[in-house]
DNA sequence: TAGTGGTCTAGACCACTCG
DNA sequence: GAGTGGTCTAGACCACTAC
């Protein structure tokens, strides 16, 4: 009783460092403003650098800030609002501007992804790679896995590996009359090939959408998705026009 | 060239060791197992504690481990799949026995929920608190908006703040005819009290869920549900079967 | 080359759980 | 009270960016 605290339990410096620095976001900086260096902001708190950090960490998880190698920590712009549920193909015409096919290949997918596609366990099928852009920015990495059962009119065109592949699978998906969709989100850390593509370091978090596409109770294709945790915010239902909530 | 790795960039040691680990739990660790404590890990494989912390935080934050204070670090099992896009209303009776109601209040929502409630800031709502429950586990705190004009019975009632009221603004509720709803995920970190209502610390990973719903063209209601990024991952258009992605 | 964030160390103490 | 994970320090060096 009596104390600073409600809670008898001493808050953490480094919880109640991000809370200064939050309010001071909302108040003294606008988006893209750079924050001093972190050595600087250390000495200014009187905290040790790797406490700094641990709220500079918690911030950018959250998606207040931005911190890059080399040139420093800035104040981010709120997050982008991304449609991922809405009732059209992600393979439409439409999303062309979006996405932009990377390349394709053959290969055995995991085990996890074989057995979600109703495959044996190794038995190769296509992949497509895809990266979605927003303002600019890439956002998303996709890997995409097609059974040959599901574009039998593609080996007709034998196409080598490449992104010309890879709008050839896409244009072989458009035939199928598309039933319905799952959809599931689950928070990930980048790996290395999909944080270099999101400009991201390794491990980084992410969003993991994985998309079960079934056409005639059969599944056609599974793509996984990898969105940018600290940029991205995911909407369903055409809840693209919502503000962010507090 | 000739080089342990394709990349001539050296690999960091936590990014090593979060490998090394993750192949372990594959192959010689059952879920519910525990670990070695941090210390003897840390000594095991070479390194500063605070590095081998770094490489289980990523594990954790990936839902391979579960870490309790006092206790030690445990082999997490998969994780659970959670229906929060279906088509049914989400205060529907079938819910009952996921969501349970623990009190409620009137309140001037933040800004931004007002924003989306469409009334004018500072206006006191109906807020309902929820707790999500999965397998025994609390698995999501939810914060409801209820504007006076969505459930123009209450006031009669007359009830005083609590879990009785809770349950008696859903009632009402249900008799709004739903007409649609729209939701977003966004990755966000436990607010104290909802950290506390997770039986997690403050600052743990949470998938934030806004949805709002709709009735007439207006918006009836708006929740933001926490939840537990650790062990849940959310599933849309009935994608709840669905095996989790590599 | 100077300055930034990213990684790493070797300690210390604290808060919590459990026997 | 013993043992665990959580917090914190004061340094060091590295990788990257930009001038």
């Amino acid at each position: 009783m009596g104390t600073t605290q409600l809670d008898t339990v001493p808050e953490p410096k480094y919880w109640h460092l991000k809370t200064v620095l939050s309010d001071a976001l909302d108040s003294e900086f606008a988006v893209g403003e750079i924050l001093p260096n972190e050595r600087e902001l250390a000495a200014r708190f009187g905290v040790a650098r790797a406490t700094l950090r641990q709220a500079l960490e918690q911030l950018e998880l959250e998606g207040r800030l931005q911190r890059r190698r080399g040139v420093g920590t800035t104040v981010a712009p709120p997050r982008v609002g991304v449609a991922v549920g809405d009732r059209a193909h992600s393979w439409d015409d439409t999303d062309e501007a979006a996405w932009q096919p990377v390349d394709s290949a053959e290969a055995a997918p995991p085990a996890a992804i074989a057995r979600l596609l109703d495959v044996r366990p190794g038995t190769p099928v296509h992949t497509v790679r895809r990266t979605r852009v927003s303002h600019g920015q890439p956002i998303a990495a996709e890997l995409l896995y097609v059974p040959a059962a599901s574009v039998p009119g593609l080996a007709a065109l034998d196409i080598p590996p490449g992104a010309a592949r890879a709008r050839a699978v896409l244009g072989e998906l458009r035939r199928v009359e598309l039933e319905g969709r799952e959809q599931s989100v689950e928070l990930g850390s980048a790996r290395a090939d999909d944080a270099k593509r999101l400009d991201r370091l390794p491990g980084a978090p992410v969003l993991l959408v994985t998309t079960r596409y079934t056409a005639a109770g059969r599944t056609v294709a599974v793509a996984v998705a990898t969105y940018r945790a600290d940029t991205c915010r995911l909407t369903f239902g055409d809840g693209a026009g919502m503000v962010l909530a507090g």
